[in-house]
DNA sequence: CAACCCCACTTTGTATACAGTTCTCCATCA
DNA sequence: TGATGGAGAACTGTATACAAAGTGGGGTTG
């Protein structure tokens, strides 16, 4: 586990009252998000219970949770550890998104009220801006929002909530193989052009222009398979520390 | 809870070994499953725990996991219950597993190897047995595990995935909204139809077979609108559902 | 008679103790 | 040098005790 990490929780912690197994989801959940917690990074019960101020009771109900959102890998009699997707499933975690958000925005096409469609608006022009000042945390963060609100106001919540999940699992591959020299995965006009076709009500467009916009950004990707050290090391020793 | 159920599983838990939370959670799926736990039923930590010969640690995290299966409504400080979805989400999961098992039977056309298409093939031929001499849990049973294979065999593991999810509410809400009148919701020359397809690879065919085959199902319940209790429980009552 | 309130009981939330498993590292040996 | 085995530490699995919240029934009051 990361020490600065712990310092920034337990500051959190102190300031705010009581903490309950949500809070500890949210907060790893961000800070596997925000690669604060890289992949690997072991959370044994106990330390993440002297983090947070609680007892493993607490721990174990959040860590579960985790797991079933993909973000941690709980395995019996063993410590539970940072997910961290393979190749393959990351190829396959963007196919899913496309099926499933290019459906979403065409179903939303034309059905969106004023109030979303501005929060939508603005959400766009502030990830535009924190891009344009460098500020690359804002930038993911906006981001996020517009497809969170896609995925909240879904007219099939079945559907609006496979959708949160994908878009966390891509969140978390994207940072975990994001190519080093980019400083940044953002696509110039494509959050603009989604959100013109569906306040213009074509569905189709919009599907076609999700699925484009996943593609390239899974394009911005380096998932060539690595020959250095994941293979070697999985082949032969037990646990792949890194890289 | 139900007392048959009670010793059913009691029998079961002596004759077997030890019992681990993954059981659970198995034994109650299915039994959900079968209705013979009905919607509603409510779930005491420390009866399941008798039930099952464990504490309450154990019968709390099958209880969490079968909350996030969406089995379960896990409510803070309130007992757990047999969750019972409504119509509307009856209708969009039943729209969400269109759009994925569409996708997957596609993927999957002429790519099935010649051991799991005669498995399939056995399958359905056993399931068309059970409809004739009236076996309806077997018959069922059968109908499950196709679909259940075409899940397991997915290429994109992430869909698969997201499709054992779909296919278990689906037949959570279809024992719940089964016309009483109809015997079985048996279509059938759909699965032998569906294999065909898969088998001659064609993905759009067997897309279209799907969706043909789950609209058809949808169309064998009751999904009109409820008036006696229902609606003004959630309208009068305290955590609003919807609208 | 109906509505309301209060108290006892039931049930969940959290902490903790102990048992069982896995991991780590060092000493031993070929 | 490199493999092996074992002791101890670290960690998870399970049970249990106590605290807090919710639920329901019976009695009182208007």
């Amino acid at each position: 586990m990361n020490n600065a990490w712990h310092k920034e929780m337990l500051a959190e912690v102190k300031a705010g009252g009581r903490i309950s197994d949500q809070d500890i989801v949210e907060k790893v959940r961000r800070a596997v998000l925000t690669q604060r917690l890289p992949p690997d990074t072991k959370l044994p019960e106990v330390t993440l219970g002297e983090v947070f101020g609680v007892s493993r009771s607490v721990v174990r109900k959040a860590l579960t949770r985790l797991a079933s959102e993909h973000v941690v890998d709980q395995r019996p009699n063993q410590v539970a550890r940072v997910r961290a997707p393979s190749i393959e499933e990351t190829r396959e975690t963007f196919e899913a998104r496309r099926l499933v958000e290019g459906e979403v925005a065409a179903q939303l096409a034309g059905r969106l009220d004023a109030e979303v469609m501005s929060t939508l608006e603005t959400q766009a022009r502030l990830e535009t801006d924190a891009y344009e000042r460098g500020d690359e945390p804002a930038r993911i963060e906006h981001s996020l929002t517009i497809h969170h609100l896609l995925a909240e106001h879904s007219p099939n919540r079945v559907l609006g909530a496979m959708l949160t999940d994908l878009v966390l699992r891509t969140s978390i591959v994207i940072a975990l193989y994001k190519r080093p020299s980019l400083a940044s995965c953002y696509l110039e006009n494509d959050h603009p052009r989604l959100l013109d076709r569906l306040g213009k009500g074509d569905g189709e467009a919009a599907r076609a222009c999700v699925n484009d916009h996943l593609h390239s950004l899974e394009a911005l990707l380096d998932l060539r398979p690595r020959e250095n050290s994941i293979d070697l090391m999985s082949i032969l020793g037990r646990t792949a520390e890194q890289t």
